[in-house]
This record gives structure tokens, C-alpha cells and sequence, in this order.
DNA sequence: GCCTGATTTCACAGAATATTAAAAAAAAGA
DNA sequence: TCTTTTTTTTAATATTCTGTGAAATCAGGC
């Protein structure tokens, strides 16, 4: 299993170094965010495994981000909130956030915490699936749903799929793609990469304006994920 | 042993995280659901250990909640309710409920009860079983029901429908099968698993449109439960 | 606007995979 | 041992998927 990734967002630059180095420490992929719109776009493209989320920022403030978020992923989110909110005024309001964390925090905690949740939120049901708007794509129950509806696909243009999609906004040439999906000792011709990727299209049209299967002139295919 | 997996149902969020965090501590897994229908949806799914329900949420109270599962499984069932609903008034409806808890409810004594149905219902009889619909396979008794009915089953057709229906939904590949119900020093062709699966599709089809045998082309079979 | 090479699209043949029946082999029971 | 049941193998049939080449279309450079 991959590392997972942790994205934190806070304006206080010190703060995150320092959740960094406890986070990194425990083997997690760190991110880090000075704002929130930054932050949005980001968890758009990278899919994290969770997010710490300070509420107190300029501009966008922590709940606004929660929010936002809510409209398109379901990760998992802790949030960093000054001393004095209680529990039922962080997760009473209902904003989709997993848990909260009193600053000034105890790094144990913050990590104690992000494996508890993590652990949640792993639940079988998610076991290798990606998800955006109206589309799920599970490779474990090989089953791609499209706007809530189970779609019948053959395993190579799931396979395919699959990999694209987990690598949002990451062009691969029909040659990276023979050999991580057919397998490198696979010799046939690169139209074939075409030919799926058409079919996956068919599929996939209209679905949504969030993402779409697009090709790179000259270069090969990618995943898109739109930031609007 | 694994863990036993608790799932907690009720609409107010800081009563489930209350829930969580005590029955965390105490080694259990915990999913939380804020409604009825996708409390009876994950149970189909994920057929718990335990459920505590909350009576009073809206559009499904718990009262449908356990009535509608009972159709289908026999997990163990506690009843969370208001003050002022007697011991008579909960569990003489006959919905098949294990036990019931007054609100406001002491969190020991909510932790002391889960245990207590627990050990209950850990009897011979509902050891390694699963049931779905329609469908009980029992791995102690080496027994097959089916709508009602017991159904002679050889041991390696029994072997093979309790592996897949215990991890629903989740592909295997034949040779995946064979290793892990076969046993990994079995050396056989693959396509004896293909007859063993034929021959339970023949006691199987027609049962119940909630789960079924299903071909993942390519890939291999397992055990599909439909999420209504 | 025209040329060039890249991409899309299509249809079909052949490859790969799944189903089924039936026979052979193995195991269990009488 | 003989019979019965279960399991495995085999092989024929049915099904679905995959790759290919050729034609059509498109994008970008000149």
C-alpha cells in the first residue's frame, strides 16, 4: 500500500513545518497549503488521503473550505480550531468534517488522531477506488459506476481507466501505458491505447464537466481534472 | 479473532462520536450511519458484528429499520430510546431486537450491554455463517439454506460460496480461489472452479435479486450484493 | 490555405475466455 | 470390495473482447 498523503493547510507557516515533521516522521506524504482557495484546487487535483484544515485563515477561513470541498470529495478532513470551540459547535454545524483538533495541539495527538481517522475511513467498500464527479472507478470489485449507474466495461478499458484516473493531470505516452497497463512485456501496436481510449469515451460523454479523458497532441493521453 | 465491527446508527452526529470514541477505546471497529436506509443498505453489505439504533430519527425510525433487517439477517440488534419507553413497550413488539438502552444513556453501561449481547449471540449457531437474502451458509454446520429450505451441498461447493459471500462484491481470480479455498499447494487447472461455480448457480438462481454468483470477465467471479 | 503527420474512428477477424455436458478419476461410505 | 458421491479433467460450444489496418478527420507548421 502507498504511502498516504496528508495535506495541511494552515496560513501559519511554522505551524505546518512542524505538523510536517511528526507527520513525515510516521511515514506520511506531506503537503502543505498556505490558503484555502490554493487548498480547494489542490484536493481537486492530488486526491489526498485526509486534510488538516485550520478554520482561523484570511480570505477563505477553514469552515468555507470544508464546505467547498464537501460539493465534490468526500475526504477525510480534521479540523485545527482555536481553543474554546466545543465539539458540538465544530461538528454540530454539519460543514462534513471527520474530527477536530484544539490548538495549541500535542503533535502525539494530531498524529494519534490522523491514523484514527485514516483508519475509518478505510473502510472495503473504498478498497482501490477513485471517485469524481459521477464517476467511480473500483478496480477491486472491477465495477465503474458513471453518474450512479453500474456500467459494464471489459477489464482492460477498467485497468486502463484505473490508471489514468489515479493519476489525475498526469500525461502518459501510449508506451508508459502498454507497459503499466498491459504489462512491459507486452509488444503490440500503440493504436491499441487509441482504440480503448475511445471506447472509454463512448462511456464516459457527457457525464460530467469536471473531468474528461483528454489527449495531448503529440503526447498521449491524461486524465483532466478541471479547477475552476 | 478480528475485531467486532459495531455499527452505530443514529441521526445526531455528536451522539455517534460520543459512541465512537468509548467503543473505540475498547477495541471494537466502529461505522457510524446518520439515517435508516443507508443503515440497512450496510448492513446488507457489511453484516456487522452489532448494531445500535436510535428509535427516533426521521423518514426511517429505528423501529422500521429493525423490522426490515430482520428479513435478511440476524446480527444482533440494540435498541436506543427515549426515556419513558419500558422494557415491555421495546421488546415486546417482536421486531427482533437483542436489548435496549434508555437515553440519556451512561456510556459504561452502553460498552457493558454491546459486550453482554455479544457474548450472547456468539452462540455455536451463528458461528461461521453468513446470510444474505434468502441465503444462509453456515462453514461449522457445512450447511446451505435457501429460501427456508436446507440444500445438500458438497463440501468444496460450500467452501467456495462461503469464501466469495463472505468478502461480497470483491473480485477473485480462479487462481486466487484455488489457493485460498483449495489450499495453495493444490496444482489443478483453473477450470474447476468454473464447474464448481456452475453447479452452485443451479441451487442458487431465481433465489433473490439482492445478490448473485457474478463473471467478471477476464478477471475471475464473485459474490455481488446489490445496493438498492 | 495547404501540407504533413498525428489522431480518431470503424468494422471485422481472430484471440482469449467462459459455459456446459459428459466422462474419468478419486474419495467416501456401506 | 462394491457402490455412491464428489471432484477433476477434457473437450466441444458459445460468448466476449482485443488488436489491426485502412479510411477519415484533425491540429499545427509553413
Amino acid at each position: 500500500m502507498a504511502k498516504p498523503n496528508i495535506m495541511v493547510v494552515d496560513d501559519e507557516k511554522n505551524i505546518c513545518e512542524l505538523l510536517r515533521l511528526y507527520l513525515e516522521k510516521e511515514d506520511f506524504d506531506v503537503t502543505i497549503v498556505n490558503n484555502g482557495s490554493d487548498a480547494i484546487a489542490l484536493i481537486r487535483q492530488n486526491q489526498p488521503s485526509l486534510v488538516l484544515l485550520d478554520i482561523m485563515m484570511p480570505v477563505i477561513d477553514g469552515w468555507e473550505v470544508c464546505r467547498q470541498v464537501r460539493e465534490f470529495s468526500s475526504v477525510p478532513i480534521i479540523m485545527l480550531t482555536a481553543k474554546g470551540e466545543t465539539f458540538d459547535k465544530v461538528m454540530g454545524l454539519d460543514l462534513g468534517a471527520d474530527d477536530y483538533i484544539v490548538k495549541p495541539f500535542d503533535t502525539k495527538e494530531v498524529v494519534a488522531r490522523v491514523k484514527a481517522v485514516l483508519r475509518r475511513s478505510s473502510s472495503a467498500d473504498t478498497e482501490g477506488e477513485v471517485r469524481y464527479d459521477k464517476l467511480t472507478v473500483n478496480i477491486v470489485k472491477y465495477e465503474l459506476c458513471v453518474d450512479g449507474k453500474v456500467i459494464d466495461t471489459p477489464p482492460k478499458e477498467l485497468e486502463l481507466l484505473y490508471h489514468l484516473a489515479k493519476n489525475p493531470n498526469r500525461v502518459y505516452t501510449r508506451d508508459q501505458l502498454l507497459d503499466e497497463v498491459w504489462g512491459f512485456e507486452y509488444f503490440g501496436d500503440s493504436r491499441t491505447v487509441d482504440v480503448h481510449v475511445k471506447r472509454l469515451r463512448e462511456k464516459l460523454e457527457g457525464v460530467s464537466d469536471q473531468w474528461s479523458l483528454k489527449t495531448v497532441w503529440g503526447v498521449g493521453y491524461k486524465f483532466e481534472v478541471k479547477t475552476p
